[in-house]
DNA sequence: CACCGTTAAGTTTTT
DNA sequence: CTTAACGGTG
């Protein structure tokens, strides 16, 4: 077991204190991970706790993966049966063996947003509603409120506060529910509180759990919503060993249901809770240790941390005006190489931005200057539409009624199943009250039965065809045959492999890749888990989002983080730049005028920020930026005002014209900050200018990844022949060449795919 | 259908 | 400016 000598006093209280309620309130890099870690093989080791009895929960799989794997390093025992995983994962997993009481099968499926989107879509186009009238989102929004807070059709909500049958989209409530109820699906939001309908409707089943997790042990406690909290509250009502760990200054996920009452308000449902504050932070320098506490201090939603730290003084912070976005990039780029070259390795560096579209002026200047980077988050890898269609196949194997993933894929590749037919087909399940798949498969058995639906021959030849691949697919899988070789069968026999390698441009080659990858996860899901079948291979990519396969988590050397503030949680780096801290960008324009609590949500956020740095913080911002295709004067961010002075140093990046922009400020904006009003020049006594851009900077100071290809080079390709590099772009793994041929054709390649040598 | 031009809007995204 | 989504046309 970790030894308890290495915690600290409030540590060691957080694992000893093993009975009753207790919420554990953890700062920013006071260890949480590790005393978490430490309480659960207290348990299990010194009180003799049987894994089977506790209940771990997280927010996200990386956490859940991150605490696992510190577990099986600190205790002898096998933990298979110890359970820490995701509120999703259990609440799927609790409701796959449960099923039976909600009138639910096992097999059900997990639709996501984009699934819930379509629902709502079609709920609309069924009241011959056009989405400009009404955007389908307001009404996913509406929904997903009502399950965020823990309501199901029919709940009696405790405090009475449910919702109204009058309300505008209650309507479409209840109907979104029963088409999902149709589909043998469940969205996010529905797997908790289909817990909670279990739990309440069935109290023998709900005793059995209450029975079973002696201790509960709850992480990231400020995202969880009230949905959750309800379903902790039921599970911990008999053993009230209940320990929740968050910190309520870090709770930047209001906006997806997070409800910061959950920590403000504990005590009033637990009153004989024993909160325990960690505040000592290992993490960053005193001096950014007190400038983030100065900054949250200005929060009045908070229940009050005072963070200190042994670590040293450090550096003052620098905050960086700079004339605009591009030069605020230019600094980003310059000042990284200068610490590069000073020791310290890029993968030690991140920025960190509002919004995802900041990165690209920083990426522009990154790749200008050949550094490395890695931007975290964007594209889900199973959000691309070959990997949505493979896994609609996949899904239609496992739940006949998951209408959505059949009309996906009915004519993909196409099989004559158009738009009108399909709607035909949907009208008469509709009428027949059953699933589009089993009218399918009745016209299919039963022809002669159908024939006031107007389908030609030919259609009804190719539904036939598929309705056999698919039984076949399911006695594949009924048999146990491994997913991947049911993957496989899909990909072929549903002809979505030739259809795709019918087109030959190089947009087709990473289609083909990433179906590769697909069939990559698939068999490395069959190492790794138990019991290795398809409906828990589904389950895990829904549930599951950091199996981005490319492993984007990952910090590699000489790579620079780029990622957003939200990406940022967790995460920690020695030099840390926090970009945009202008008024309307950070915070956030939506924030600005949205009141008092965004404006708290935001001042998280930025703290959140600063916290990620261990030496040396830096803050930018511009004193004109390109917003909507306009340059927008905006001022420094209030959070910086919030900073003691003492605690950074101002420093105006000088090498520009003054006069580069005419004086027209943008109204509205403008705020108290005039960028050209030279009174205001010296407003922080400490401004001095150091950073001196360089217009012709544009010798590398380090090249790592030299293009392979580089122009003018004469190259092989495995089937056109010879031919010369025309142009080039990007390294690495984003190397993209165009090739002239000797027969005169040119061709756009990515080098990572294309069977391409030098001659 | 697939393509293209128009239009409107423009945060954050653990599951 | 940029992008996504819609609706009209070939």
């Amino acid at each position: 077991m970790k030894s308890l000598d290495s915690l600290n006093p409030v540590q060691k209280e957080a694992v000893l204190n093993t009975d009753g309620p207790v919420m554990i309130l953890a700062g920013a890099g006071s260890g949480k991970t590790k005393t978490l870690v430490t309480r659960i093989t207290y348990l299990l080791d010194a009180k003799n706790v049987s894994p089977h009895q506790l209940l771990a929960l997280t927010f996200s799989n990386k956490a859940a993966k991150e605490m696992r794997e510190r577990i099986s390093h600190e205790v002898a025992m096998d933990i298979g049966s110890l359970q820490i995983t995701t509120f999703h994962a259990f609440c799927a997993k609790l409701l796959r063996s449960e099923a039976n009481y909600l009138g639910l099968s096992r097999n059900f499926t997990i639709y996501d947003e984009g699934e819930s989107k379509a629902i709502a879509k079609s709920l609309l186009e069924r009241r011959g509603i056009s989405t400009k009238e009404i955007n389908p989102y307001e009404i996913l929004a509406y929904i997903d409120g009502l399950k965020n807070n823990g309501y199901y059709p029919g709940r009696d909500m405790p405090g009475g506060d449910g919702p109204e049958t009058t309300d505008m989209f209650f309507g479409y409530f209840e109907e979104y529910e029963s088409e999902l109820h149709r589909a043998n699906a469940l969205d996010f939001g529905g797997l908790i509180t289909a817990v909670i309908q279990l739990f309440e409707k069935f109290p023998e089943v709900a005793s059995r759990y209450q029975n079973r997790y002696v201790y509960v042990l709850v992480d990231e406690y400020q995202d969880t919503n009230r949905a959750q909290f309800e379903l902790i509250k039921i599970l911990c009502e008999k053993r009230r060993n209940i320990c929740v760990v968050g910190d309520e200054d870090q709770s930047i996920y209001s906006w997806r249901g997070a409800d910061i009452r959950n920590i403000l308000d504990f005590e009033k449902v637990f009153p004989d809770v024993k909160v325990l504050k960690l505040e000592q932070n290992y993490r960053s320098s005193k001096t950014i240790i007190e400038a983030a506490s100065c900054v949250i201090e200005k929060n009045t939603l908070r229940k009050g941390k005072h963070m200190w730290t042994e670590n040293p003084e450090g550096d003052a912070i620098d905050v960086v005006e700079c004339f605009n976005d591009k030069d605020e990039a230019e600094f980003i780029a310059q000042e990284t190489a200068r610490l590069y070259k000073a020791g310290t390795p890029y993968k030690e560096m991140a920025v960190f931005y509002r919004s995802n579209a900041q990165a690209r002026q920083i990426e522009d200047a990154l790749r200008k200057y050949k550094i490395q980077y890695r931007v975290i988050g964007g594209v889900k890898f199973y959000e691309r539409k070959e990997i949505k269609d493979m896994l609609s196949y996949l899904r239609l194997v496992i739940n006949s009624k998951d209408s959505l993933a059949l009309s996906r894929i009915i004519n993909v590749p196409a099989r004559g199943v158009g738009a009108t037919s399909l709607r035909k087909l949907e009208v008469e399940a509709m009428n027949n009250n059953t699933s589009l798949w089993d009218i399918i498969e009745k016209i299919v058995d039963h022809s002669a039965d159908y024939t006031h639906i107007k389908l030609s021959a030919k259609i009804k030849s190719s539904l036939s065809e598929f309705v056999t691949l698919i039984n076949e697919l399911r006695h594949l899988d009924q048999n146990k045959i491994k997913p991947s070789t049911i993957y496989e069968k899909v990909l072929h026999e549903s002809g979505y492999y030739a259809f795709l390698k019918a087109n030959k441009d190089y947009e087709t080659l990473a289609r083909l890749e990433n179906l590769d990858e697909l069939l990559n996860a698939i068999t490395q899901f069959e190492e790794s888990a138990e019991v290795p079948t398809l409906s828990g291979f589904l389950e895990t990519i829904t549930l599951d989002s950091s199996s981005d396969f490319d492993e984007a988590a990952k910090l590699i050397d000489g790579e620079i983080s780029l990622m957003t503030v939200h990406g940022a949680k967790g995460l920690e780096f020695t030099h840390a730049f926090v970009v945009g801290a202008e008024e309307n960008v950070f915070p956030s324009y939506r924030s600005v005028d949205g009141g008092e609590i965004a404006m708290e949500e935001e001042r998280r956020l930025f703290y959140v920020a600063m916290t990620r740095a261990m030496i040396k913080l830096y803050i930018t911002f511009a004193q004109g930026r390109m917003l909507f295709g306009q340059v927008k004067f905006n001022g420094p961010s209030r959070f910086i005002d919030e900073i003691p002075e003492k605690l950074f140093t101002w420093k105006k990046l000088k090498g520009h014209q003054e006069d580069r922009y005419d004086h027209s400020f943008t109204p509205g904006y403008q705020k108290n900050f005039d960028p050209y009003d030279q009174s205001q020049e010296s407003h922080y006594d400490n401004e001095e200018v150091v950073y001196q851009i360089k217009e012709t900077a544009s010798a590398p100071l380090k090249s790592f990844h030299q293009p392979k290809f580089p122009k003018g080079a004469s190259v092989v390709h495995s089937l056109y022949g010879a031919g010369k590099v025309e142009d080039s772009e990007g390294s690495g793994a984003d190397e993209k060449v165009q090739i002239k041929f000797a027969d005169g054709a040119r061709k756009k390649f990515m080098v990572k795919f294309a069977p391409i040598v030098l001659a």
